[in-house]
DNA sequence: AGATATTTGTTCGTATGTATT
DNA sequence: TAATACATACGAACAAATATC
């Protein structure tokens, strides 16, 4: 028994930066770091680690990466305890679901059950000023687009509308969902597609039920914004499927 | 207009490390590489980027934390391209949480409207070998827990079930975000507590909704299985809060 | 406003570890 | 076993950013 050395089991080589990086999340949770805390500095951390440089900076990098520190040059500088943006948690799921296939009708699974849910728990919280966002950012379609850029403003401003009501709710595991399906809307190739064909659909039907989800929401009707919410949705699967069918109609013929 | 070198803006002063990262990320896409496909080694990134070593190694760990690429020594080793695993994911998503305040009712509200859907869903996938995997899980708790160990196994047990359900589904989102939330119920401290204290709940009640869930899936019952997810999830979410109560009401009678 | 001190960011050369042949 | 090809780790020197005086 003089081999102890390398256990018998040594799964995997654990590797000295990812070793520091343990450490550290160790470290932060033992302490109970919050957001604004410093770490040690790098000459610091490359004594108590006895790593060189080059280590603790790849451990500090991947922490980076992670979300759980940003550095600061200067005096009094150093690296400091972060908490991610919802942008960045977004972007890094992406990564996740960047080498699978995304349907439209995945997302509207999702949209359909979720944001009624969403706007009714953000009735409770949202007031005059977010309404008045809302009227906002429906000034932005509620006119016919001069060219194809406004056409594509307007369309990224439609998933706006349900960005900012989302985000009055409480509920950040929601809000989180929420706001990624719509980002996910924005990204997804196949949406591009179809947002910037000049769409043969009644698009005043959309504003309409946006108008009357504004109704209900001052006037703190949950029913009637989870209803309004929820044919919304419905109805807007519908035109995304649609002009998705028609343009893999035009794209088959095109093949021929 | 000769000062070409600054734009009039230039908002954030983008580093060295992380212009390489946007690079090599921006070739992935160009090169359409997948999966498996090398990227050239360090010497050959340090040339093209004309960067140090340190710098691209860097960048390299940026792009292995967000689960683009792993990294093999040896000769024929390199930079791989790789697709992140679900388990990476989430633990990247839980850094997000983590400074956040989520609360079981929150977590509930959403398993009570994905849990159903997504067990329709598997349903359709769902094979014999699939519905054994579930009575094998059932037999991990279908008895009383010897010590406070199996107590733990047991709860983490009949959060597997519903993880092995729902990964029948091909709706890819919505399986990451039920297994998400089965996992932040694995992971929050305060159903730690909970999970540990032997439950004064009739566990048969959980037991016998699973059952009749397997049934459900078994002759493709569509309302069935929704119904009785549904129901399964109430009661859940019932009994948790329950518990949590309990618990937070001893807590503050022992702090008098 | 400018000089200085402090701290991270980058470079380079070298040595070590590891997997393939 | 040895040679080879690659990542991993080290450390000293220098560059850039930034707070303070």
């Amino acid at each position: 028994m003089s081999t102890d050395k390398s256990s018998v089991i040594d799964p995997v080589r654990i590797k000295r930066t990812d070793e520091i990086v343990n450490a550290i999340k160790e470290t932060i949770m033992a302490d109970n770091l919050t957001p604004g805390d410093r770490l040690p500095q790098e000459k610091d951390l490359i004594e108590r680690y006895s790593a060189s440089k080059s280590t603790v900076r790849e451990a500090l990098k991947s922490l980076e990466v992670q979300g759980l520190i940003r550095t600061k040059t200067g005096p009094g500088g150093g690296a400091f305890i972060d908490s991610m943006t919802e942008s960045r948690a977004m972007s890094l799921l992406s990564n996740y679901l960047f080498t699978r296939e995304i349907s439209i009708k995945d997302i509207y699974t999702l949209r359909k059950l979720l944001e009624p849910v969403v706007a009714v728990s953000a009735m409770e919280n949202i007031d005059s000023a977010g309404i008045q966002k809302l009227y906002d950012i429906i000034a932005i379609y509620d006119h016919e687009p001069a060219d194809e850029d406004e056409r594509w403003q307007q369309r990224m401003a439609e998933l706006d509308f349900h960005t900012v009501v989302a985000s009055y709710s409480d509920n950040v595991l929601l809000v989180f969902i929420c706001h990624f399906l719509q980002r996910l809307l924005k990204d997804l190739a196949v949406c591009k597609d179809i947002y910037l064909k000049p769409e043969p659909v009644d698009r005043c039907q959309g504003i309409e039920y946006q108008y009357q989800l504004i109704e209900a929401l001052r006037r703190k009707n949950a029913q009637k914004v989870q209803a309004v919410m929820e044919a919304h949705m419905n109805y807007a699967e519908h035109v995304m499927l649609e002009l998705q069918a028609t343009l893999q109609e035009r794209f088959l013929s095109e093949e021929r």
